[in-house]
DNA sequence: CCTATATTTCGTTATGTGGCGAATTGAGAA
DNA sequence: TTCTCAATTCGCCACATAACGAAATATAGG
């Protein structure tokens, strides 16, 4: 119980899975998709996917070879009330804004294309969103 | 505004936060009675309430010498309903009911008395909750 | 079967966080 | 002013976490 709530939250506190959650509100996305928009390894959003749905923030679905991440179809109450919130909190936001523009470009494309482009180590054709707080470490 | 989401987020994702939250239901605390009631060093809960005030889930207020912290007198909508979700997720867990119980007594004593224990190093008058996940470390 | 490929798992590294005790601060009390 | 003491800040340690690339794990297609 007071595990599941935590979980909530730790999988609420980092902008990245909040950016996810938010994308998914226009539909399930696969995670090469999600690695686009993200502009991240696709192992690190393979992690970042796992925390989500080990708190029961998305749903996860295989076919074929793609992994398809949705917003849960029958969430918890709790569940529910934290997706609200988030959505609440975070929906008029201008990083959400740029990103749901990034994605409408992302859904023209063909996701096989997407993923041949990220093994090819070209992980992100977009620039990274202007307001994003230390999105990436530059060594 | 992500930075406001976040804080909370942060703020909620540990237990030790989120039962201060919860035993301000009944009303303002002043710094040694959450010390015993967490059963931590003054310092590491100040730590912690000051994540709190920061994320703006307490106010602060300082009276003589001591410290009150009570949940926010006005909070922003979004603060108001993290505390709503908290409470709807957490108000009925065992944690919260051995919490409500220790408060009652902590409330019994007189707030300088605790202060001295606290400073004289027996920290701990009450045992650890049994469902405390991992309350303390011993080295 | 073998190959290609989408995703996850593993190993590593840098940074963040929770915990404590010691030192510091600040507001009565002597 | 000086002393006391509640609370915070600081310095340190152990452990958690976000990031990456490499290796492993499926699964479709040849």
């Amino acid at each position: 119980m007071i595990r599941d709530f935590l979980d909530i939250a730790t999988a609420l506190s980092d902008m990245n899975r909040t950016r996810v959650l938010l994308a998914l509100r226009h539909g399930e996305l696969c995670v090469c998709q999600i690695v686009e928009l993200l502009c991240l390894a696709p192992s690190t959003t393979s992690k970042h996917l796992s925390i989500l749905k080990r708190a029961e923030l998305v749903d996860a679905r295989k076919q074929a070879r793609w992994m398809y991440y949705a917003l849960p179809a029958n969430p918890t109450p709790i569940v529910q009330q934290a997706i609200a919130w988030t959505f609440n909190a975070l929906e008029q936001s201008s990083q959400t804004k740029d990103d749901d523009k990034l994605l409408a470009d992302i859904l023209k494309q063909n996701p096989a294309d997407l993923c041949r482009r990220q093994s090819g180590k070209v992980n992100c054709y977009s620039p990274v969103p202007e307001n994003a707080t230390k999105q990436k470490e530059m060594p």
